[in-house]
DNA sequence: ACTATTTGACCCTA
DNA sequence: TAGGGTCAAATAGT
């Protein structure tokens, strides 16, 4: 069970490092390809194993898997579980919340269950937070309409919720860049809201009829930010007016599920509001010696093959007690490094995503 | 001329 | 029936 835990960590480490550092894998295709197969391979891992420590008859129950997971934590630090539980139960792959002024507030799924399971919902000590939007609404409307233009409610299935901090200067009505581009079709004043809600849809609508569209609105108490609601996957492979290269193309419905579809693209250069990680993360270099493979300009960071990087970190802390794993050494390290590390942060998820991200900056400015 | 935005009206759902 | 989402004509910008 704690094996299966330090894999779930690792898997989400994994897919937040390639997250990352998406706009510098534009040139290594075999790089990303590796990554993407390491991910899968981790989590085919884990769900391997919780079919047998868990058994399917839970597994098929969203709310199985997450009673699992609570009581597979055996930690105090509740709240990187509930991250887990919220993560497994989405269907996410690793926490959203990026470090670019980005929020990832919910993510809701056709015929899903409402993830808070409680009143207060989940919020993660730095801001991530996931708000409960009607996910009980689990069963399909009955009699489905054909018409294509009020459905409302059926899209509520499918939509992303994001907090993003609008202009403080210059134009404030700029909406938020994203990556892609929107014609906006319509504005109104939304009953019980201060700022009026836009509605916009991919300018590619018709030529490819992508259905991608969003709204855009600010919160009531803070006029600064802005609340993005996504509906819809692009279709028409067309990712940007944004001057850089990095945001990854649409993907289509089909090949890839729902959940990493709909995610929207990470803006890298918004208005330059960018938030960085926090200053008060310690900085492990250590940590990239876990990597399973090399990332490109960190030199510390170890090739799949290379179990002798992962001694030579000197900094696991797992003792003879710890957990290890044969065919993931590096995870015995971060899951001690998760849960036993004596860490104060109130969540040891962004913590450890925070040291990643500093360790990255530090390379690429050692780099330039 | 073409494209994007605005805005009042329409229509569906709850 | 109210409210929210969308349409489409009018308008503005290039």
């Amino acid at each position: 069970m704690e094996e299966t835990r330090g894999l779930i960590l690792y898997g989400c480490k994994l897919a937040k490092n390639l997250e990352e550092n998406l706009p510098n894998l534009a040139n290594q295709p075999d790089f990303f390809l590796r990554s993407c197969d390491e991910i899968i391979r981790v989590f085919s891992s884990v769900k391997e194993r919780l079919s047998h420590e868990v058994g399917h008859r839970q597994f098929d129950s969203g709310v199985g898997i997450q009673e699992w997971l609570r009581s597979a934590s055996g930690t105090s630090d509740h709240q990187a579980m509930d991250l887990l539980n919220a993560q497994a139960i989405l269907g996410q792959s690793s926490a959203y919340h990026d470090a670019h002024g980005l929020e990832f507030i919910g993510h809701e799924m056709g015929g899903g269950r409402n993830v808070e399971g409680g009143a207060e919902g989940l919020r993660g000590g730095t801001g991530t937070e996931i708000k409960p939007m009607d996910a009980l609404n689990a069963s399909p409307s009955p009699g489905t309409s054909s018409s294509q233009r009020h459905r409302r409610r059926k899209d509520e299935a499918d939509k992303i919720v994001r907090r993003v901090p609008a202009p403080q200067m210059g134009n404030l009505d700029l909406p938020p860049e994203d990556g892609y581009t929107w014609r906006k079709y319509g504005q109104k004043e939304i009953l019980g809201c201060r700022h009026p809600r836009s509605y916009y849809r991919c300018t590619h609508q018709k030529l490819y009829q992508c259905k991608a569209k969003k709204q855009v609105q600010r919160l009531n108490d803070d006029f600064y930010t802005f609340e993005v609601t996504y509906r819809g996957n692009h279709t028409c492979n067309i990712a940007s007016t944004a001057p850089s290269a990095t945001i990854p193309p649409p993907m289509e419905h089909a090949t890839i599920p729902q959940t990493t579809a709909m995610q929207p693209p990470t803006s890298h250069n918004w208005l330059s509001m960018e938030i960085k990680p926090s200053p008060e993360v310690e900085v492990t270099p250590a940590i990239f010696d876990t990597l399973p493979f090399r990332y490109p300009g960190i030199p510390g960071s170890a090739g799949p093959s290379s179990s002798s990087s992962v001694a030579a970190g000197g900094s696991s802390s797992a003792g003879p007690s710890g957990p290890r794993f044969p065919d993931y050494q590096p995870v015995a390290d971060l899951a001690d490094a998760m849960f036993n590390s004596g860490s104060t942060s109130n969540n040891s998820m962004e913590l450890f995503f925070s040291s990643i991200d500093e360790n990255w900056d530090t390379a690429e400015q050692k780099k330039n």
